[in-house]
DNA sequence: CTGTTAGCGCCTTCAT
DNA sequence: ATGAAGGCGCTAACAG
């Protein structure tokens, strides 16, 4: 099952069957347009190399060049519902610039998030990309800062690193306003624990919404519920026993959609004729696949991975800093069948 | 935010500082028993090593052992919803064994997966981990035969490769055998697509649980449908709408449990009273928040990817060729509130 | 345009 | 019990 017995072959061989110098089958190899070998030789060597089977060695290469092509993506994110899709685009931008991405699953554990750290370090990683599963504010253990660091999904404490956050006020406010468009002005928004960011900007969006609309926002009109069915089912509920019950529903999440689904069901509405909903977050599990198809706003991990390793890599390529500060990245609606 | 300017500490650094060898520094730094240094010196060196935030370099050490320390997933479970626990698991077990593990997403490409493992080679993994989103059959490239490797939930069309899968057929038997100690006798199956691994074992193992408790197994009672919500529904409407309707459900997927969900509510049929139901995959997302909770048989993910990383790892440390064969791994039942 | 010469940071056999 | 020397595979100055 492994090709050992066979000694690797390496740039030496490669040279010696050509003739050349271990430099110029170097050059050729690595393309550069630096130096110059003639192109017949350069053809020879392409040939040799292909021949006998070379693989460059990552680490030997690593080691002269002192440059290790890999950059490290620590993350909780795997425990989470979301975000594999930033692991994704991250992985997506950085193959593409000639890294290749080292990913950490931590577990959340802070101990273990700075023991991966110094692994990363161990390889000699030429940036972090620090990525979580929820919109929040962290704090890095120092290590972080020893080499060019960015935050996914969540910002610094201390507002030292870079960040990339989605919009989350944008996207309530499209939530909103989709649900404006199609005719309702009576709008329950049930949220999720007010104590996030999340809550936050998507409850001060339908707010902006509402008031552009001309629609003045009622607070008897808001509830915040635990982000799950359970929670959903229970702030629909309430709502829907209103004596003046809204027409649609914006909620904080897909799961809280869920709940809310049934609880329409449960009272012989339909959706979208008697009830309009629209979710957040576009969890692929659900909204795709309740009934009705859930519109909802998405939010956009796969481009905030993307970004995060794009900003990381023009860094790197150009001097060192990332261009510090916060960027925020929209979250787009995704219609289905809900409204 | 970055520490560049002062030059990395080397051994040579804390060597010097202690006034010993270099090798005597390498030997504490490893903790090798083959050769020993006076404990004196060697607390010096321990606390040099700290007090100078020594940080070993990863690429010097695999060019100089010959050894990489890595380990190279490859899978395309990033695009699928299941199986992030996979990587977790993979991970886990390969940091306890001191590896690092480099992830490739592959997003199913053969194209990009043959690449892959390209770079998964250049960076001298010691072996490789190819996991896959469904249990299928599969053919690698040539190129995993360089390296140890193994399946995961997946085997080898020429059946050369060793792998782990999961035990579907046990599987749909404990789901069934649930489902008769509770009581039920008239058991409908909902099916996913017939032309896979797990269909067929699913199939057996309902089939066999039966037979076991003296019933015997009715086609009449055993749908096939797409895996999804919208199959689901219309599995369970033709389950339902049968002079004799089952008394329960075996769903071949959470998402097929799903629409059943929808069928059996809409006809004012509660769950479980007139009708329990249990699922397959424990796909938290669904069945944790579905209403009532789903009771559903998990597929082991992270069980698999721990001990791909287990017997890889032994295979590594030993001498090389993993033992070769199948083995198949444990389906348990998640009982919540659905029977 | 091509080849020579040094290392990169660490491990390891062999002498001391 | 400890240290000296050589090499892992590759890159990058600098000469020729």
């Amino acid at each position: 099952m492994a090709g050992d017995g066979a000694r690797a072959v390496r740039m030496g061989d490669i040279a010696q069957r050509v003739g050349v110098s271990r430099t110029a089958v170097s050059f050729v190899l690595n393309n550069r347009d630096d130096t110059s070998v003639s192109p017949a030789t350069r053809a020879r060597i392409l040939r040799a190399a292909e021949e006998l089977g070379y693989r460059p060695h990552a680490a030997a290469r690593a080691l002269a060049a002192q440059r290790s092509g890999l950059v490290g993506l620590v993350t909780e994110i795997v425990t989470s519902p979301f975000g594999m899709e930033t692991v994704k685009g991250a992985q997506d931008r950085s193959w593409r610039e000639g890294k290749f991405l080292l990913i950490a699953a931590t577990e959340g554990n802070p101990e273990f998030e700075q023991a991966a750290m110094e692994k990363l370090l161990e390889q000699r990683v030429e940036g972090l990309i620090y990525a979580s599963g929820s919109h929040r504010e962290v704090t890095l253990p120092p290590i972080a800062l020893d080499v060019p660091t960015i935050l996914v999904h969540c910002f610094d404490a201390h507002g030292r690193l870079p960040s990339i956050v989605p919009d989350e006020e944008g996207g309530g406010h499209t939530a909103t306003r989709h649900l404006i468009e199609a005719g309702h002005r009576r709008i329950g928004f049930i949220n999720l624990e007010p104590d996030t960011a999340a809550a936050r900007g998507r409850l001060a969006g339908y707010r902006r919404a509402l008031t552009e609309a001309g629609v003045v926002p009622e607070d008897g009109l808001v509830v915040s519920v635990d982000s799950s069915a359970d929670g959903g089912y229970l702030g629909a509920c309430a709502l829907l026993d209103l004596a003046d019950r809204p027409t649609a529903f914006f909620c904080g999440t897909d799961r809280i959609a869920m709940g809310a689904y049934d609880a329409i069901k449960e009272r012989g509405l339909s959706i979208p004729a008697d009830v309009a909903v629209v979710g957040f977050d576009n969890q692929e599990l659900i909204a795709a696949y309740l009934r009705p198809k859930l519109t909802t706003v998405a939010l956009p991990f796969h481009e905030m991975g993307t970004r995060g390793a794009e900003m990381l890599g023009t860094a790197l390529a150009a001097g060192q800093p990332i261009v510090p500060g916060q960027v925020t990245v929209g979250c787009p609606l995704v219609e289905r069948s809900s409204v």
